[in-house]
DNA sequence: TAATAATCGAGACGGTACGTCGTGTCTTGCT
DNA sequence: AGCAAGACACGACGTACCGTCTCGATTATTA
């Protein structure tokens, strides 16, 4: 795990569990910032010693419960349909995005703007392996031609998800499947209107 | 700014600008996390009871600090070239992102992802006027018809900026220009492959 | 009061009674050492902060409640007999250390072993004061003619004092009214033998 | 050692000696009171499981170590002359308080104040011996007549030593050869004034 | 011009949480 | 099998801020 450190000489882990059970907990009953060390502590049963032993932070500990949670729906599917396979992932994390629970991903966000280490374990635990995921999905639609040959894979990524994370850290308006869709037909047909010269075109 | 009230009468101009001023150097100086409102009110030469007069939290003196300070930028341009404008004008969020000032931006945008009044602040003072001026821009190009006609211009202004803050928010990449400019030429043309023929579907 | 700091621009006179009185309750229920900060705040209904402001530690706090307590019975009775005189106090004051109460004295001078501060809070608020009163009563009695013209004072009021402390302290014999009296009779006679023969020493 | 099991077996006699070896110079350097068990058995290269194999606290461990260091002086001296080797005896304590090492046993007796177990110890093992060696040697000297018969040894005891806890313990004025002298003379002819014509009554 | 009222700086207040230290017990794995 | 090394649950520490509440001094208005 990316927020441990290096050298586990050993470390119980029914105590392991029960703080990341508990950090969770918390957080949904009551938020993130409402949520302190020693109240996870406390609920898990737990000296405050042993979370500061493990975790450089509250927020670390977050990430890694988060990710544990969130850990089975990592895969990105693949029906040879790209459109509806980015379509169906994007409305999936949309939904995540609007439960009680992706609160505390956007507070552990939102803490993280004050702290790097935070930051960092946040990309490489939660953001990057997902984002990958959608890369090498997209990198197999490319090849088959689904997807322009001169589009950069990584924009392209960015692309589809900074939508979905505006909506969720700006909340100007709410992640529903609808937009989503509306989003991704964007993202295909781009917004230059229909090339006027007279061979073209799809509707 | 939102909160303020109607008489801000006596000595109140002075300490108002005092506040704004004290608050933008120490979150420069040392970040908005390590910045306390006793800090504030002691650069300020003022009472803790002043600011709390004035404004909910420490956040909300920032959106206004940070409000002042880029009220002069606000305006988008409007060359009659759609493309070069908003390329401009996201090239400049962009240099602005890489900045140091932008980090109590960020870290305020951070906070308020555990305090709603700040959240409905940023939009109100710093998102959505800006926001606005994009869409009313996207506007007069559609109607010159550099838009397609069947394109939901709020969902074009999220398009377009949701990947500079996914950058700034997320920190997976720096926001450069030449990043922006792929991103917007992405936006145009979209990922579909180029479909001369007539009759086409791919796979 | 001498644990105070200089410049008190004011302070509470209630925290500040509470917190004595706190102190003292919570002392002689469960003894000094099992009496943390954050409990005397919470039974004072006080800050822990305020406890800090205004003393240095909670051996402070205690030295001035036990001054508070025992400032009435300060002065040194003076009936014309220094014995009787001597042996009143001294009985008083074994009484005294015979009771629960003075465990938190004992221990509060056991915690200043460690703390020079509260060793000088100790000696300049609860034991000068009181030897100076005894020492004010033996000059008295000295010019009177009822202790050699030859007996230095200080030393006197030491030897007088020293086995309660000793007793209080070491915990070897608990201190009782009578041994109070043989030890003022050997203070007053001296262990050498008596001499009426005017020729004699022994060799 | 009071607390000590029967059977030291195995590694345990060079363990036990650095562990009073290692008490003992980290009181020196730093004080008793930040001091802590842990230290203590890094500094020994031993598991803190040992030293609570043997001993029951901090303070019953710096008791035994202290005894160990000062066993050999335990004697009191005997020259047929009670009041040179009282001086001398007392002089000789009187040194020792002065000195850093003393600190150590300061503290200890500070910290039994809360501990009845470490007070008990500090009795059985640092103070009753020598106090037993000191009675002895009083009753050598009455029965030679150079102490008054009626005089309850047990309490000179006191009278003797008291005063030198109460400068150590107190600390109002430091532990000097001189003061012991003058102490001395007052145990020896009390402070009552000379009668030596056989007509006489003070006032 | 003096008296009165308002506004503010300064900071004390009751609280909550922090991250660290020490305690005495328990666990692991080396020797 | 015995021990060092140290993880564990626990509890206290002293500090930092929070948002509210005095207290005086200074200012502005009214008498």
């Amino acid at each position: 795990m990316t927020t441990e450190p290096a050298n586990p000489r050993y470390r119980s882990e029914r105590s392991h569990k029960a703080i990341l059970d508990a950090a969770l907990k918390l957080c949904l009953e009551q938020g993130f910032a409402r949520t302190s060390v020693d109240a996870i502590a406390k609920e898990a049963g737990v000296g405050k010693q042993t979370i500061y032993r493990w975790w450089p932070s509250k927020a670390a500990v977050l990430v890694e419960a988060i990710d544990r949670q969130s850990a089975p729906s990592i895969e990105f599917p693949d029906t040879g349909d790209i459109y509806a396979d980015l379509r169906d992932q994007m409305v999936a994390v949309a939904k995540y995005f609007q439960t009680t629970q992706s609160s505390t991903y956007r507070e552990v966000i939102g803490a993280a703007q004050s702290d790097p280490a935070a930051a960092q374990a946040i990309l490489d635990t939660l953001v990057n392996p997902r984002v990958q995921g959608c890369r090498r999905r997209l990198e197999r639609a490319q090849q088959q031609g689904q997807i322009r040959t001169d589009a950069v894979l990584d924009d392209v990524v960015e692309l589809i998800y900074a939508p979905l994370y505006y909506r969720l850290l700006l909340g100007a308006r709410p992640n529903t499947p609808s937009q989503v869709e509306d989003i991704l037909n964007l993202v295909f047909d781009g917004i230059r209107p229909q090339t006027p010269n007279p061979p073209s075109t799809d509707d």
